[in-house]
DNA sequence: GACCAGGCCGAGC
DNA sequence: GCTCGGCATGGT
């Protein structure tokens, strides 16, 4: 094990690596535990800093600074929010949640594994899909299965991952992936419309996933997913007496929250998630 | 037991 | 173009 330790300022990791961007973090009494490519890792947070211990024996740690976005100066970004009552107030409860920079198979995979399902049971299939189909990186980690890997996996060996019918979604987007049909190295390279449709030729791939992906895997900072908890809490925040539909709201933030609206969203998405569900019931 | 979850697809207007 | 039912599974 090697031990990197990386500076950082204004950097909630607990918050970050809950917040529904990731599926594999999980915190033990040594720290968080995850795997990031073919590593193992351990992650703890400091004052200043981020410490990690990893299996790998290369020295450096640029790749964990990437995937942590520990470089990016999150008062830059924070001060390009529209300064408005909900976005004042996401912000003041979130500070410190952050993007993370993924690896785009294993986000595109999570993904499509995510419609309709609760984080907790996401976490769970992922899981799941790791231990039956991933390389066995310890005793008890496996890495995300590679793409090739899942290609040849049949749907019912899928669905033994209680995947149900995002089963033959993953395969095809699979096997779409390792035939060279979707390249997922140069799709970052692409205007964001033009990345954006690309993925949603793969079945069971629409516009919100779309943009999880452009956004935690590509870093588009434009990408703005529209689920069902960024739904409430525009409607609830912004347009609390006026209906509006989804393609308004939509309308609405891509305009509203400025160059660095992806980062907005999370912040919404998080603080409508945890800090806001007294509101859950009487209007949705 | 009802309702809902980081949705999407295909059919029918 | 829009709405709506169906889809698997499990948490709350």
């Amino acid at each position: 094990m090697t031990t990197l330790v990386i500076p950082v300022r204004d950097y909630d990791l607990a918050e970050t690596l809950i917040s529904g961007q990731a599926f594999r973090w999980t915190l033990h009494e040594d720290g968080w535990h995850g795997v990031i490519g073919s590593r193992i890792v351990i992650l703890n947070s400091g004052n200043s800093s981020i410490t990690a211990k990893t299996s790998s024996g290369d020295s450096g740690g640029s790749w964990l600074t990437e995937y942590l976005q520990a470089h990016l100066d999150l008062d830059e970004i924070l001060s390009s929010f529209p300064d408005d009552p909900p976005m004042r107030a996401a912000v003041a409860a979130c500070r410190g949640l952050r993007l993370l920079r993924q690896d785009p198979w294993e986000c595109l995979a999570s993904f499509i594994l995510s419609s309709t399902k609760q984080i907790v049971q996401i976490r769970q299939i992922v899981s799941s899909l790791c231990d039956c189909f991933g390389e066995r990186l310890s005793d008890a980690v496996c890495a995300f299965p590679s793409a090739e890997r899942l290609a040849q996996a049949s749907e019912p060996g899928l669905r033994a991952c209680k995947m149900g019918f995002r089963a033959p979604y993953l395969l095809s987007a699979a096997r779409c992936v390792s035939e060279g049909r979707l390249n997922l190295h140069t799709l970052g390279s692409l205007p964001l419309d033009e990345a954006r449709a690309k993925l949603m030729t793969l079945k069971g791939v629409g516009r919100k996933i779309a943009d999880c992906v452009l956004l935690f895997a590509y870093g588009y900072p434009a990408a703005f997913p529209v689920d069902v908890w960024v739904m409430k809490a525009l409607r609830e925040l912004y347009f609390p007496h006026r209906q509006r539909s989804a393609k308004q709201l939509r309308n609405f933030s891509e305009t509203h929250f400025g160059p660095n609206a992806g980062y907005a969203q999370q912040y919404l998405f998080h603080y409508r998630r945890t800090r806001f569900s007294s509101f859950d019931s009487p209007m949705k």
